[in-house]
RNA sequence: GGAGAGAUGGCCGAGUAGGUCGAAGGCGCUCGCCUGCUAAGCGAGUAUACUGGGAAACCGGUAUCAAGGGUUCGAAUCCCUUUCUCUCCGCCA
């Protein structure tokens, strides 16, 4: 009772029962509040049946506090020895509701958007908008994992000794492109669009893997330490949004905007199939983020911004890609409304995401308690949050080295990262 | 890893032979008064969550002195466990 991590506003639940189940089944099939009215009515019920069994044993204890001859209080120290043992008893049954009530709630996914594209899968996702020229080539373009060979920079076969599958070893320009990228985002982002760089644990504790979304639903997808109860993160959004975790942030610092370079961390179970060559889909790789806390009236506004300032780096790069608005059935567990950035890729002629931009609504604050309050004397409100990935790393290297291939096996670095490969200009293949 | 000390409201800081302590006092903050401005001064107010009633203003109840459990009619105060902080030793980038 004394912390809550209730996912949506119970009241507004037990309010509106119907029309948040509506809602909800716009993620699809199975999402459903069944249950809930009997556990929130039976918690309440035992509520108020100890809670007056409390103030009567409170009340009594006063009484007997002030009688000097405790041996004319014996009938009611007795009776309040029975009225003590009821509470007990109640105070169990209730922990026992309240804990599944708790954990009810912390499994039901955000309410979509009221603005997000309706339907069921990514298949009725929206595209937005589409930037820059598709590269043609006079050649048959090849995949990344193709190129990364060929030019000695990329070692699949290594990272799976090093380590098992979905690893790879960066090397001599591999390594450094990767790392310029990491530079060139990040200054991009503190010095043009206004975040302020974070860097923060890689690892973190359950409460922050709750309060982010990640928990209790999806601890398969997660890393998890052995001997301590902490976890590798999937993504900065998780230790960047707890950064303010359990605080009351004044209207006047919002939105507050951070931006953290961190490896990312994911078991990726169920995906066996899946992207199985190249570096795609990696248990670790290297992200940019991009995390906002937002005054609720301004958190849409702010998600725009974010999105933009994800798409700059793609603009700068000369990448060409297009913006999804995700539908219903495919926006995250925690989200209410996600905008994708998908960058083009010649070797599977096809658009890859390269970016998830996402407005949490209240969902994330009331989790994790992350409040504001809009002046002295009013009451705390919850902020909403935001993130991004600005970008994702590794495939924004998939996506340089499949665009920028030339028909001699080079790769051409554009021109925005120069300065950060120290002036190189296109990798070219070992003599 | 070993030894010890500690954890109280926005902050500082009282409170340990259990009851009148949601918790003194100070600072800060808010509102009012006062002063020609500033400062000082005077007065009042100043936690959160859940829950019951009410259209609301508001009124009532419960809980919260790191967290969880125990003893007791009753615990900030006693006992146990955990977490965190600090000091010393060891180890280490």
């Amino acid at each position: 009772m004394a912390k809550d991590f209730t996912m949506l506003d119970i009241r507004y639940i037990r309010e509106n029962l119907e029309e948040a189940e509506n809602r909800l089944k716009l993620r699809g099939p199975g999402i459903s509040l069944a249950g809930f009215r009997e556990l929130d009515d039976k918690k309440r019920a035992l509520l108020q049946e100890t809670e007056n069994l409390k103030a009567l044993r409170n009340r009594v204890s006063d009484e007997i506090s002030r009688v000097k001859d405790k041996s004319q209080v014996q009938v009611q120290i007795a009776e309040m020895r029975e009225v003590s043992q009821r509470i007990k008893n109640l105070d169990d049954e209730l922990k026992g509701v309240d804990e599944a009530l708790e954990l009810f709630l912390l499994t039901v996914p955000n309410l979509p958007s009221n603005e997000a594209p309706k339907g069921a899968s990514e298949a009725d996702n929206l595209e937005v908008r589409r930037w820059g020229k598709i590269p043609e080539f006079s050649f048959q373009p090849k995949p990344h994992w193709e190129i990364g060979e060929s030019l000695d920079i990329l070692d699949f076969e290594r990272g799976v000794k090093l380590t098992g599958a979905r690893f790879t070893l960066y090397k001599a320009a591999g390594a450094r492109l990767e790392r310029a990228l990491i530079n060139f985002m990040l200054d991009l982002h503190t010095t043009e669009h206004n975040y302020i760089e974070m860097l923060p644990p890689f690892m973190v504790n359950r409460e922050s893997m709750t309060a982010t979304g990640q928990l209790p639903k999806f601890e398969d997808d997660l890393f998890r330490m052995e001997g301590v109860d902490y976890f590798l993160i999937p993504t900065a959004e998780v230790p960047v949004t707890n950064i303010h975790r359990g605080e009351i942030l004044k209207s006047s610092q919002l939105p507050i905007a951070y931006t953290a370079y961190t490896p990312c961390f994911r078991r990726e179970a169920g995906s066996y199939g899946k992207d199985t060559r190249g570096l795609i889909r990696q248990h670790q790789f290297n992200k940019v983020e991009l995390v906002k806390f937002a005054h609720p009236s301004q958190s849409m506004n702010e998600l725009e911004k974010l999105l933009d300032n994800a798409e700059q780096v793609l603009r700068l790069l000369e990448l060409p890609y297009r913006v999804v608005d995700l539908c219903t059935g495919d926006i995250g567990f925690s989200a209410c409304r996600t905008f994708d950035i998908e960058v083009w890729l010649p070797g599977q002629t096809t658009y890859r995401e390269i970016s998830s931009c996402s407005c949490f609504g209240d969902f994330q604050a009331r989790r994790g308690g992350i409040k504001f309050k809009e002046d002295e004397k009013s009451k705390a409100e919850f902020v909403h949050t935001l993130n991004g990935s600005g970008l994702a790393v590794g495939r924004t290297v998939v996506a340089i080295l499949e665009n920028c291939q030339q028909e001699d096996g080079s790769v051409t670095i554009p021109k925005a990262l120069r300065p950060y490969m120290g002036g190189l200009e296109k990798i070219a293949a070992p003599k």
